[in-house]
DNA sequence: TTGTACGCGTTATCAC
DNA sequence: GTGATAACGCGTACAA
């Protein structure tokens, strides 16, 4: 490294006469030191130009303050919104961020782990779905996830229950004569279920006419238009001339679903109402905007980072006590009413 | 720190009987040591359960392996989509990124590069734009900026120009009455000002009745949705009757903008042909697919990624000769015609 | 209040 | 092919 060299506490102290121990304790613990050497050392400090380097105090006392996050994607608005607000704790918290996108295959975010672990993270942040959380728990060291298996680990969930009761609840007050529950086969440890077992339990209560389809809805959004017409025609067959109340898993085939009636009819026609879920801006942006449940994403973000810190902060005493169970916060939604809901009572 | 501590060279040297030296050489070369021997450490590493410990290797030897990214946020697809891409040519350089959220203030943007060099990072990639050119070339580190102000620093861009040449040529060759151009008020030194000057070009040119319109369009959905709404009542009075070719800063304008003539004349009348930029999801997404200019982002990121990883390997020779002049490279943008601009001729 | 001496875990430079 | 030893830059007992 041929680089000029950066100043060193060595090279404060041969300048100001001090050992490097009061070159280390003016940035560590100030008020130990008199007042005036330590505008002396503020001096050396600029006249030198000192840059501090926290590789060497990471190696000198194991604080890296990092965090390591493993993110499925970012295409998904869910996603990079999450991440953002995650990034947005550093002005609370002071720790940094390494990235990986867990590109769904689980042996490389085994690696994206190992290379996680030898830069000495001190927490761990996933949101991707590959790795059960038994083998998470097993590293030893602060975990939190966000909206996926977490039998094992701690983690921050959205109430997706609660979101699934509040959609299903706002059709039953339209007097649907039929709720349909569009979503994509979910397994019941995946916090997403909730959404189903909300909607269900609402219509099981309230005794009303119901179908849940589960279908596959495709990536790309050729697909899903394919394949959400194919339950737009099912759908007018089976319950023609009835007011259809549709939930449907996400906001992006909200608005699929809605561009095919629209293309079909010129409008949303009056027996239908949706609602959709997470509140994306696709949401907002619909060319009638659409009902939906909102996800807290900033509040989950924070309470995620904070969860960990705490876990951190634990390991740090003298004599750390793990959790013995792990920690699950969840985080209500808020229902949107927008205008494929509200227009018509 | 009473974690268990993990194993190091020493306790490998200590269990097989080599050195640190030879360890360490295990990782490094080790072609320089007999089969024999490699298995021998190969074995002990499992048996020990030895973890790498990059800080250490940092310190020693000065390659973090880190590179920094300010972005400005992840609201905008644009910038989501590109972080996404920048992550994923770790699977290509094997550089790990340290990302901060860039909230368009000049003094915290500053504080977070300082942070960043305080970890010793390689490269620096720069999003946000708050910062001169000027002020990140005096940083003496690698840098690539990605579509902002580049006049000293190396740069990948989106061929705007062409991108402008490209959509008006597009709305050009569909007979249009009159050429409009919406975009909010661009300083020349940014490289989207590039679409501006496509546009008039292609008109002075062609000699197209035409007109460019400066607003500041607001951030919010409402905001966008009262601005633009103005706009069009303007060019419904001044031209009426006449077929307008539209050609908006970005999708999520033009997809506003869409939404308002839909929700006017319940579809897309045939005087009004719309292209936007961006190739955001929404233009796909929305009621009528929006045509555009897309940019490719993969491609970017990675021209970014690789032109920064350039710079470091050239900084990491014994006599490392810095670039005289800084390099700009400019990506091709595609056009993407869709229903907004090919249903009438 | 300040200084000494050593440790953190690896790599680099010489030797052999 | 292998080993001893000195960096790398900072933190921290312990001593003064």
């Amino acid at each position: 490294m041929p680089k000029k060299k950066n100043t060193t506490f060595n090279d404060i102290a041969n300048y100001t006469g001090f050992s490097k121990t009061t070159i280390s304790r003016y940035f560590n613990n100030p008020d130990s030191l008199t007042l005036e050497n330590q505008e002396i050392i503020a001096r050396a400090l600029i006249d030198l130009d000192y840059k501090e380097n926290k590789v060497a105090r990471i190696l000198a006392n194991g604080k890296t303050e990092f965090i390591g996050i493993i993110i499925p994607n970012l295409n998904n608005h869910y996603y990079s919104e999450m991440l953002n607000q995650i990034l947005l704790t550093y002005e609370h918290f002071g720790y940094k961020f390494l990235v990986f996108i867990g590109n769904e295959n689980e042996d490389s975010e085994r690696q994206y782990i190992q290379e996680l672990l030898a830069y000495n993270i001190e927490g761990l942040i996933i949101l991707s779905f590959t790795i059960p959380s038994k083998e998470l728990a097993d590293l030893q060291i602060p975990i939190v996830t966000i909206e996926r298996e977490d039998q094992y680990v701690c983690s921050v969930n959205t109430d997706n229950y609660m979101g699934g009761v509040q959609a299903t609840s706002l059709l039953a007050r339209h007097n649907c004569d039929v709720l349909i529950h569009i979503n994509s086969p979910t397994a019941p440890e995946i916090p997403a279920y909730g959404r189903i077992q909300g909607f269900l339990d609402v219509c099981t209560e309230k005794d009303l006419k119901h179908r849940v389809i589960f279908r596959v809805l495709g990536n790309t959004y050729e697909q899903m238009q394919e394949n959400l017409n194919e339950i737009l025609e099912e759908l007018e067959q089976e319950y023609a001339s009835q007011k259809k109340g549709i939930f449907i898993s996400s906001d992006t085939h909200a608005n699929v679903f809605l561009n095919l009636l629209i293309k079909k009819y010129g409008k949303l026609p009056d027996d239908y109402l949706i609602i959709g879920f997470d509140d994306s801006p696709i949401a907002r942006e619909a060319a009638i905007p659409i009902s939906t449940v909102g996800q807290q994403i900033d509040k989950i973000a924070y309470e995620a980072v904070s969860l960990l810190v705490e876990q951190m902060n634990e390991q740090k005493k003298r004599k750390p006590e793990p959790l013995k169970e792990p920690i699950h916060k969840v985080i209500t939604p808020i229902l949107l009413r927008r205008d494929t809901t509200e227009k018509a009572d």
